[in-house]
Formats: structure tokens, C-alpha cells, sequence
DNA sequence: TTTCTTGCAAACCTTTTGCATCCCC
DNA sequence: GGGGATGCAAAAGGTTTGCAAGAAA
């Protein structure tokens, strides 16, 4: 299973982590499926991602620190990187006595795709 | 409810408030308290705050946008303010055409007062 | 009357856990 | 045999929903 996770996707949830590994031929149940997610986050290997009801994970070792744009319509995740985002954290750090272990960065809106299908025919026509 | 809600606190979730508003003589079922949440985030009274399990509520009508320190050892919740935030979302979705709506970014860390606690007292007594 | 709101309980969904089994050293 | 990994089914935690009763229009 950690082979099939570190081959593949980038952003993934349980469920579709066990479908796909069905998929695959590769048996597993979602108990162990679960546990081992919940071992690779304590291990540093993956990195969880609150994106609503269910939590997303993504690789996090060896991997930038990087934040989320989140699509509303069709739900595609797209990373960005953002120096600024470090710097800010920093301030309200200093500035509230808090010390910071890790952020969750998402940015909810509207990817171009589903801009774009989303316009009016007219509108298109013009492009 | 919507008067006890706006009368009241920043940051709270479904099961506080339904035992807030217990406590303050006012009955009201878990599913009317949950149905009226979740129409006042689609009017834009409110807005909803993922942080792990379960589902914060914070007011959003009126209320300058701002960003959260979560403390992991006691689940305060404090704000920040950081104009350089929206900046990093302007260019993030300039560079992919993507159309904000809004965003959620949490810091999770430890706050003052818990980092006090936790201090070795040969530490604390240094101060 | 028609429509909207409420409460209760049941259903749902995602995640965790108890327990028996299996595998490997 | 001992320790960990696995599967199943049940439980847990948070949220939603069907339905019948009540309030409001």
C-alpha cells in the first residue's frame, strides 16, 4: 500500500485510495487502509489536508511546502507557492506569543475549466 | 436563535451552541439548530471554519476578513489580520485563472499560555 | 388551506476500534 | 510463541433527512 501511495496521486482521500488499490487488484480493507494513512502522517511521509467532510492527504516528504486552490464546481485541487505566506505566519507568530508547527493554506473559488463551461454561449463564441 | 448567535460569540461550533442555548432557557433541537446553520453560511451571515472533525461557525456579515492561530494543546482559536494574504491569493489565481470566493487559512501551533504551562519550571523560574 | 418551521428518531458518512486471525521472525 | 499487520463488523462522532405535528400566513 505505502508503494501504491508514493507511485501515484498527489491529492487523494481515503476512499478513493482503496477504490483505486481495488482497481488495481491490490485487496485491503478500509481498516487497514485508515491505519496506515494515520501512520504515514505521524511519520511525516504524508501531510492531511481538511478540505470539508473528509480528509485529503498528500505526499509530504521531500515535498515544498506549498498552499491550495480549491475548485467549488468540480473539486480539483491546484498547488501554489507563495513566499509571503511564510513571512505573514511568521509576524502573527511574533506578534501573538504563538509558536507555529504547520499551516493549511486553501483558497476556495472557481478553476478556469469550469469558468469557462460555466459562460454563456454567447460569451464563448466571442473567444 | 439567529439573535442568540449574533448576540454572542466569534467562534463556536453546532454542539456549543445548542448547549449554550440550552443553558440559557431557549429549547431547540439539534436538527433546527443545524438546518438554521447551514442557511445562515448560504445567506453569508456566517461562515464556516474546518478545523479537523468537526464544523466552527464565525460571522462573516460585516466582519473584516481575517485568519486564524489554532493552539493545538488547548483548541483556542485566536485571529490575525495580514493584508499581504489576500496579495498571495490575487497573484495565486491571477497565475491559474482561477476565481476566488473566499479562503481558509489555519495556523495550528501552540499559544502563549500553553507554551508557559508546558515550560520546564527551571525556565519558569528564570522569568 | 397552503406553506414553512420544528422535533424526534433514524439514516448517513467518514473514521476508529475490539477482537479474532494470520503472518513473520 | 510474541509482536505486529489484517479483516470484519460494530461503534463512534458529527451531520443530514423523512415524517408527522405545529405555527404562521
Amino acid at each position: 500500500m505505502v508503494r501504491f501511495i508514493f507511485s501515484h496521486h498527489d491529492h487523494f482521500d481515503a476512499e478513493a485510495l482503496i477504490s483505486e488499490m481495488q482497481a488495481a487488484n491490490l485487496k485491503i480493507s478500509r481498516a487497514t487502509a485508515y491505519r496506515t494513512l494515520n501512520k504515514l502522517v505521524d511519520a511525516g511521509l504524508l501531510r492531511r489536508l481538511e478540505l470539508g467532510p473528509r480528509t485529503f492527504y498528500e505526499h509530504d516528504y521531500g515535498y515544498p511546502q506549498h498552499d491550495h486552490l480549491q475548485c467549488t464546481k468540480c473539486g480539483k485541487v491546484i498547488e501554489f507557492q507563495n513566499p509571503s505566506i511564510e513571512e505573514a505566519i511568521r509576524q502573527a507568530s511574533l506578534a501573538n506569543g504563538f509558536q507555529s508547527e504547520g499551516h493549511s493554506f486553501v483558497v476556495r473559488g472557481v478553476c478556469k475549466e469550469c469558468n469557462i463551461a460555466l459562460m454563456p454561449k454567447r460569451q464563448l463564441d466571442l473567444i
